[in-house]
DNA sequence: CTGTATCCGGATCGATACTG
DNA sequence: CAGTATCGATCCGGATACAG
């Protein structure tokens, strides 16, 4: 069946629907406000940078968006000439694409992502947690090229969470995470606490020191278990060090 | 009266709040979001780049924000440890400034600003004009060096507008706007097309051409009425270009 | 002037169920 | 998989009244 949105040849002027709250007035911040400071649209657009282009894919990505509000957040971008849609023929599942407008917002992301590592989130907690969300980040931030050129399968176990396994799976050309078992053979086996796993990941605590305190172990082959934390890449603002809000202060009065 | 509000000698971590709605995890942009791309929140923060510090100055620069809701947002940005209340000794009014936290926003809102200029904002219709807050925002932006050592006041009729003018009264230390008649004696009449006047306010027209076209027309001593262009500084993202979006998409395909 | 405290209609959000 | 539909709960916008 053909999708009924008409395909805008003009593009003259940014496509406005009237979704969007806005405003009024002329300020440039309130207008960009209005369609890049929605709730959950800074973190959609955040999956788009770091590689999602389909519904299910951002859903994995932001745990707990409702499935409505997702479909009417993509619209709202469609509209504003931020993403484009695109039903690719063959494929029954279209995808979502920034358009030149949204990609000049990854500047703005990207530092939104700073200042949120800098000031607020100087450790990570366990209300911070999220195991589902670390491993999807996890899957999108791996250097291949440090890897053997096969397929490797790391089956990750994390302390205190029931009966939760996740499984990595590193292949070309992309990692895939699965919550099932897939059924391949494991080659490592990281058991891990999990706010320690989360704290190295962002860059707050060294991967040595968790595995000399044990609050991670590796598992299998000893080639593979001693180069395995070169294969990741940490969060995307790991290497961001937090603020020292004292000194920050003193420096004001 | 003492406020309550205790002072918080422990800067070591941010001081939050129920208030703001979590979106979970531990992804710094999420944690940045929930703080800064709230409704409102941005152009708080811009209020307070641009040199607002008082209650009254943050109603007259947000027009249309609730009056409890503001209070709320300055509660709630206080908490997030990104502006901080200050009660001035033999002051009746609390003063609000960015904290360092705060003050590293400013980067961000600067590129919502550019980004929003240059996508959203290519035009402006009748739909985008606010003649009290093109006024606010006029003040905000004067070129006191270009004028006379002495005060200046103009008054400013848009053309459509029934029976409303406003007066900028420039001064030092700064300028303020008024919109009942001050009393002062008039340097400078202005009568402008309102669209007109917020075209060239943004950047998107000249000031020369609106007034060969006779959308402006500045009425006093000469002297005055030549320079009087001069003083007006633009906003701040006047001098933005909008994007080509023809081309833009272009380049994709 | 800077709040606090209401109230109310409507929009938005979050959760769930249903569809092709 | 990618949506629609629906339904309470919450939030927002706008108004008003009042206190220190």
């Amino acid at each position: 069946m053909m999708d009924k949105r008409k395909l805008n040849a003009d593009h003259s002027q940014p496509i406005r629907g009237a979704d969007v709250k806005s405003y009024g007035g002329f300020c440039p911040v309130a207008k960009a406000a209005e369609v890049v400071a929605e709730r959950w649209t800074p973190l959609i657009i955040r999956e788009l940078l770091t590689g999602s282009h389909r519904f299910h894919e951002f859903e994995r990505g932001l745990p707990g968006v409702p499935h409505s509000l997702l479909v009417q957040r993509l619209r709202s971008l469609e509209r504003a000439g931020v993403i484009e849609r695109r039903v690719v023929k063959d494929a029954r599942r279209p995808e979502y694409h920034l358009t030149a407008a949204g990609q000049e917002l990854s500047g703005i992301v990207a530092s939104l992502g700073e200042w949120g590592q800098r000031w607020m989130h100087q450790t990570i907690g366990p209300k911070d947690v999220d195991p589902k969300l670390l491993m999807w980040d996890m899957h999108r931030r791996i250097n291949l090229d440090r890897l053997p050129d096969r397929r490797i399968v790391i089956q990750f176990d994390f302390r205190g969470l029931k009966q939760q396994s996740f499984w990595l799976v590193l292949e070309r050309p992309e990692p895939s995470v699965c919550f099932q078992d897939p059924g391949f053979e494991v080659d490592l086996w990281v058991t891990a606490d999990t706010v320690a796993l989360h704290n190295v990941w962002m860059g707050r605590r060294s991967f040595a020191d968790a595995l000399d305190e044990g609050r991670i172990e590796v598992d299998g082959p000893s080639d593979l278990a001693r180069s395995f934390p070169s294969w990741l890449a940490l969060n995307t603002f790991a290497h961001v060090p937090p603020a020292n809000r004292a000194l920050a202060d003193s420096k004001l009065s």
